[in-house]
RNA sequence: GGAUGGAUUCCCGAGUGGCCAAAGGGGACAGACUGUAAAUCUGCUGCAAAUUGCUUCGGUGGUUCGAAUCCACCUCCAUCCA
C-alpha cells in the first residue's frame, strides 16, 4: 500500500512549543520543503504577531503558503487546501519531501485527508442571508430552521453555536447536500498519504511560560506598531486576518478599550487558551505520535534525529 | 492606645439564621469542530466508597433544633483619630 501512497511529514503542536526552530532542522535532514498550515503567517504585513519564520531564518529551506495574501484578502480552508496540493505537488516533482508545520488543525487534516470541499459552495449571498435571520429573529430562529432541514447536524452542532448552524444552511443551500452527509462521508476517508504525524508538546506549565515571555518578546520586538501600520494602511479590525490572536487584542487597545497592559494579559490568555484548543484537536485525530520535548531533555538536536529515526524507519 | 470597615471555596465577589458545597465573573481543567478555525461553541470546578456521606466561609469558644450568617474573645488587613 505504501508503493501507491507518496510520503507526506506532519510536525503540529500547540503555539509557543518550537516548531519553527525544529521544522528547519528537520527539513535539512530529510530533504524537505515546508508547507505552513498557519492560518494568519500566510498575511504580509502581520509579522510579529504571527510568529512568522523570516527568510533569513529559513537556512535556504523552501517555504510554501508563507507572506503569500494581503491583510484584506479572503484565505480559508477550501484555498489552503488547493494551495498546499499545488505545493506539495511541486515538491514531489522536485523530488524532495514536503513537510506540513504549522499550528491549524483544521487545516491539516484538510489536505491529509483530501477532504472533498465542493467547489459550488461559494454563494456568499447565502450566508449573509442567514446571519441576518440570525442577527433579526435570533440564534434560535435559525437553529430550528436547521433541525427541521438536517436534524442530524441540529443534535451535533450547540444551539448557541451560530457560525456552525449557519455554515450547515448554507451548505445544504450551496450543494443541495447535508452538511451531516458531507461530514459523515468524509470522516470516514483514508488518507492518500503515507505519513507520520508529529505533535509536538510540552508540559502544560512550561508551554504557558513560553507563551507568556513570547507574548511579552513580541511588544518588545514592536507588535504595537506593527498593528498601528497595519490599521494605517487601511485594514481594519473587521477583517478576519485582524481577529488573530495579537491583532485584535492591540488594535482593541489602540482604540481606548483598555490599557497595554490589559491587552498584553489578556493576549497571553487567548494565546494559552488557543493552544489548549489545539491540544484538544490533535488528541483526537487519528494516528498522530506526540513527542514530549521533556522526554528529550528539551534538546531541539535530540528531537530532530528521534524524528528522522522514526521517519527513516517508517518509509 | 482608640474608632470604623473588612477577612467567603484557586482569584475576584454575592450571601446577613434553615431552600448553602455556598449566586455571578475570572482562571484552571475537559470537550466539540469537515469553506471565517489564531475563529466559533460547550461542559466542569470542596473531598469521597458519590441520587448518599464527610469537611469548608480568618481562629477559638458560645447562643440555637439549626450558623458563612447572631454573641464573646483573639489574629491579620485597610482607613481614620491620638
Amino acid at each position: 500500500m505504501s508503493d501507491e501512497k507518496r510520503p507526506l511529514l506532519i510536525l503540529t503542536g500547540p503555539t509557543g512549543v518550537g516548531k519553527t526552530e525544529l521544522s528547519i532542522k528537520l527539513a535539512k535532514k530529510l530533504r524537505g520543503e515546508i508547507i505552513s498550515a498557519d492560518s494568519i503567517q500566510v498575511y504580509k504585513h502581520m509579522n510579529i504577531g504571527s510568529a512568522k519564520i523570516m527568510p533569513s531564518e529559513m537556512e535556504g529551506i523552501r517555504h510554501h503558503l508563507v507572506d503569500i495574501l494581503m491583510p484584506d484578502e479572503e484565505f480559508n480552508i477550501f484555498e489552503f487546501q488547493k494551495r498546499a496540493k499545488d505545493a506539495i505537488r511541486g515538491i514531489y516533482d522536485r523530488g524532495g519531501l514536503p513537510i506540513i508545520v504549522g499550528g491549524t488543525g483544521f487545516y491539516i487534516q484538510s489536505v491529509l485527508y483530501d477532504i472533498d470541499f465542493n467547489k459550488e459552495d461559494n454563494d456568499k449571498s447565502v450566508r449573509m442571508k442567514y446571519e441576518k435571520l440570525a442577527e433579526e429573529k435570533g440564534v434560535s430562529y435559525v437553529y430550528e430552521l436547521l433541525q427541521k432541514i438536517d436534524p442530524v447536524s441540529a443534535e451535533n452542532i450547540h444551539r448557541n453555536n451560530e457560525k456552525r448552524i449557519i455554515r450547515a444552511l448554507e451548505y445544504y443551500e450551496n450543494t443541495g447536500e447535508l452538511m451531516s452527509v458531507h461530514n459523515l462521508r468524509e470522516s470516514q476517508k483514508t488518507s492518500p498519504y503515507h505519513f507520520m504525524y508529529f505533535v509536538l508538546n510540552r508540559e502544560r506549565n512550561t508551554l504557558y511560560e513560553r507563551i507568556d515571555k513570547r507574548v511579552e518578546q513580541m511588544l518588545r520586538d514592536g507588535l504595537v506598531d506593527e498593528v498601528k501600520s497595519l490599521l494605517a494602511m487601511g485594514y481594519g479590525r473587521e477583517l478576519v486576518s485582524m481577529q488573530g490572536l495579537g491583532y485584535k487584542e492591540i488594535a482593541a487597545c489602540l482604540e481606548g478599550e483598555y490599557t497595554l497592559e490589559e491587552a498584553a494579559s489578556i493576549l497571553k490568555r487567548d494565546t494559552r487558551h488557543f493552544a489548549k484548543r489545539q491540544l484538544t484537536w490533535f488528541r483526537r485525530e487519528r494516528n498522530v505520535t506526540f513527542i514530549n520535548y521533556e522526554d528529550y531533555s528539551n534538546d531541539v538536536d535530540r528531537i530532530c534525529e528521534e524524528l528522522c529515526m522514526r521517519w527513516n524507519a517508517f518509509v
